[in-house]
DNA sequence: GGTAGACTACTCGGATACCGTGTGTCCGAGTCCTCGCGG
DNA sequence: CCGCGAGGACTCGGACACACGGTATCCGAGTAGTCTACC
């Protein structure tokens, strides 16, 4: 079990759209160049944050992305399942239902006891992240190094 | 991210073993009849099983896998562990030592904000795990359903 | 000088290959039971 | 009748293919800015 590594680079790469200037879209070349990342495949995980609406997207010169809502609005989660989709890490293929006693009418995702218990810790596991949203980790980072944001604003200017 | 099928068979595979006669040693065939799985298959996940010390396996006829310890020692998250690697889902990738003010002497798995909110989840997901026993399962199954036990032996005896 | 038009450069978006991990299968090593033979 | 030994059957264990999703890349569609020519 293992989530991809867009998931890290959206992260940090929406924090440093929340430290851009307001109403600047940043291309992901831009994106991209801030960690060495691959522009390419940056653009596909953030053509993801667009289809969520995490991130609003303009073609063209002066164009780029930008944050479609207000960090203190977008959650971690809300990152999270943009990329990795939104089905549950463990899925439950019902085989209960070829064991003794199985019932063809039964939703075992619901009845069944192991089922129910990863269900539980996955829902553990969402409420941690949906509780942190793009401001708090600002606040976090901004209190440990304040020139961060500014220091993001120049690294745009620069590249 | 999506975790291998083989934690839901493993972990239906492990309550059989715990409702089979004491000391009866089972085959993977047989834990693999009981939901038409495929049995070689199985066999691979039990054997990671027995790697990590959950179960017992012994060669030879009247040979098979039995539980290492009582359900009341095992948890959700020792099975989980055995089948999906003790890793952690998020892998950082230190990608901000890359970045303007990164040093190569940080240890950014423990320093970076982002990190350290990802691991916090999982955590909180591996805590729900650790706290759910294999003889806690087998008591909400068979309050539910006390016929169970009966039933599983039962039909570990007709395979 | 102002304006309209076309051109160019830039960016996103999706279509297209490549690779690694999970999935599935097979055969060999080891062990226990059983059957036959000899005492 | 009892003990011993060889054979066979059964089971785990790891080595070997296959498939699918994540990884990476490229090229086309669309847009804004700019330059030029004309009014």
């Amino acid at each position: 079990m293992q989530m991809g590594e867009g998931v890290e680079w959206a992260l940090h790469s929406c924090l440093n759209l929340a430290w851009a200037e307001p109403g600047e879209a940043v291309p992901a070349a831009k994106l991209a160049a801030f960690y060495d990342l691959p522009a390419a495949y940056l653009n596909k995980q953030l053509q993801a944050l667009a289809r969520a609406g995490i991130v609003t997207s303009v073609s063209g010169p002066r164009g780029g992305f930008r944050l479609a809502r207000a960090p203190e609005e977008i959650t971690v989660l809300d990152v999270v399942t943009a990329i990795e989709g939104p089905q549950e890490a463990f899925r439950c293929q019902e085989i209960l239902r070829r064991g003794p006693g199985g019932s063809e009418s039964v939703d075992y995702r619901k009845a069944c006891v192991v089922s129910q218990t990863m269900r539980g810790a996955e829902l553990a596991w969402r409420k941690e992240l949906a509780g942190q949203t793009l401001a708090d980790l600002q606040a976090r980072v901004e209190s440990r190094s304040p020139r961060t944001p500014a220091m993001t604003r120049q690294r745009f200017g620069e590249l």
